[in-house]
DNA sequence: TCTGGGGTCCTAGGACCC
DNA sequence: TCTGGGGTCCTAGGACCC
């Protein structure tokens, strides 16, 4: 039996905790730069708000006080996913960190005659008593299946944040009623096409095709699913992160940038949050990738770029300063004149393990002072806050983004630790 | 006017090897 | 005119996830 504990509508939860007045109303926390909501509350989501979209179109919303929204506050919801974490593996074992609201357990090491409705109903009850976010807990066979489980909690208060499902006329009948592109794995394309062509709508529809049909359809992955949902288990349960292979920094400004020195400064940034992170998986690079992009919306005036340049270091690295030196070369390079760019990313790749590095006969770097300062930067910034030191080419004041209605890191940070007056 | 930021896996086709 | 059989690696593009 697997588990999937889903934390619902997470960042709005996050948010309510420490605004409890905001129970029951709409809710909505919108993408860096306040661009589109990102996050809804069942209220924001009855009031017709869609995932991804734009804000100007239901500003007329927040103006009239009818929904409450917030700008993202990632040190403030990465700080409560651990806590949900941490509870859940009270209850289990092994758990699999998903995402940041999504954890998989597996209750392999449990006992035969566990009674799982319990146990998920208690497990939900815990979370939310220790960390005030609402869980749902879907158990089941499989990983695909728990996954629709967990949705049952959501649309049926009356399972108490934790459902068992597991008996094959329970399966059939969920599964009958089951909106086809809900079922992980199932994403726009195929649902369209299944929809239009085939004439599909439920997750039983896909269950009682061939497996053959549904390999030619949609290839191995599609099987797997499907096997999923007829309870044989295909997806493997990860216990420990698996090193990323790709490590991405990106964002999206507030404004045009027209200026080499201004766009330098936020990519430096970039670079230098992008190689902490390879540093903290204990990775080197082999390449990376630069890119600047012009408003995409923007497409009449003559004046759209997308550029992406690679570099390649001969000896992999995990080196800010090397890495920040081939990073700059590239944008220099890349950067017209008389273009606004709107956004930028540095992409690691060629990700290997520090110990795995080939040595290059002719390299003359200093490789062991280079980590040495690195080793020093990282632990001055884990003690007194990101960006406490950092490159000379960096930008000073962070990465320029509009935040409007960003809520205090009650968690993190202690000059916004809330005060209780009695 | 205003439109997010990360990731993964699979497949097909071409280049190349023996 | 006839034109093998088996591999690997790389890349681009398409699909998916949160």
């Amino acid at each position: 039996m697997y588990a999937l504990a889903d934390c619902n509508n997470f960042f709005v939860s996050c948010e309510r905790v420490f605004r409890p007045d905001l129970e029951g109303l709409p809710v909505v926390v919108l993408s860096n730069n306040d661009g589109c909501a990102i996050a809804r509350s069942n209220e924001a989501k009855r009031l017709g708000i869609k995932m991804g979209q734009p804000m100007f179109e239901f500003r007329h919303l927040i103006e009239s006080g009818a929904v409450t929204v917030f700008s993202s506050n990632f040190s403030l919801y990465g700080d409560m996913s651990r806590r949900v974490q941490m509870t859940l593996s009270r209850f289990a074992p092994a758990i699999e960190v998903y995402s940041i609201d999504e954890s998989f357990i597996d209750l392999t090491g449990l006992s035969q005659d566990t009674d799982f409705d319990l146990w998920a109903k208690t497990v939900s009850r815990e979370c939310r008593r220790c960390t005030g976010i609402p869980v749902s807990v879907g158990v089941s066979p499989t990983k695909t299946l728990a996954k629709v489980a967990s949705k049952l909690c959501k649309q049926y208060p009356a399972t108490k944040g934790g459902c068992w499902m597991h008996r094959q006329q329970d399966i059939e009948k969920v599964l009958k009623k089951f909106p086809l592109e809900d079922i992980w794995g199932i994403g726009r394309r195929y649902t369209k096409r299944f929809k239009g062509y085939f004439g599909m709508n439920t997750a039983w529809d896909l269950y009682t095709r061939d497996e053959s049909w549904v390999n030619a359809e949609m290839g191995i992955g599609g099987v797997r699913t499907w096997q999923e949902l007829h309870g044989i288990p295909c997806i493997s349960f990860e216990d420990t992160a698996q090193a990323k292979k790709q490590i991405m920094i990106s964002r999206t400004f507030a404004k045009e940038i027209t200026d080499l020195d201004e766009l330098s400064a936020q990519v430096s940034m970039f670079c230098s949050m992008a190689v902490e992170k390879l540093r903290k998986q204990g990775s080197c690079c082999g390449c990376v990738t630069v890119f600047i992009t012009t408003n995409r919306f923007h497409t009449d005036n003559g004046r759209n770029q997308f550029e992406s340049r690679l570099a390649q270091f001969l000896t992999p690295t995990d080196s800010t300063l090397e890495i920040n030196t081939a990073v700059m070369h590239t944008l220099m390079d890349m950067f017209r004149k008389g273009y606004g760019y709107k956004r930028a990313g540095v992409v690691l790749g060629d990700i290997i393990p520090s110990g795995n590095v080939q040595q290059d006969i002719f390299d003359n770097t200093d490789r062991e002072r280079h980590s040495r300062l690195m080793a020093v930067m990282d632990s001055i910034n884990r003690r007194e806050g990101r960006n406490t030191v950092g490159l000379a080419s960096q930008s000073l004041d962070g990465i320029k983004m509009n935040r409007e209605h960003l809520s205090p890191c009650y968690t993190t940070d202690w000059n916004d630790i809330i005060t209780v007056h009695c």
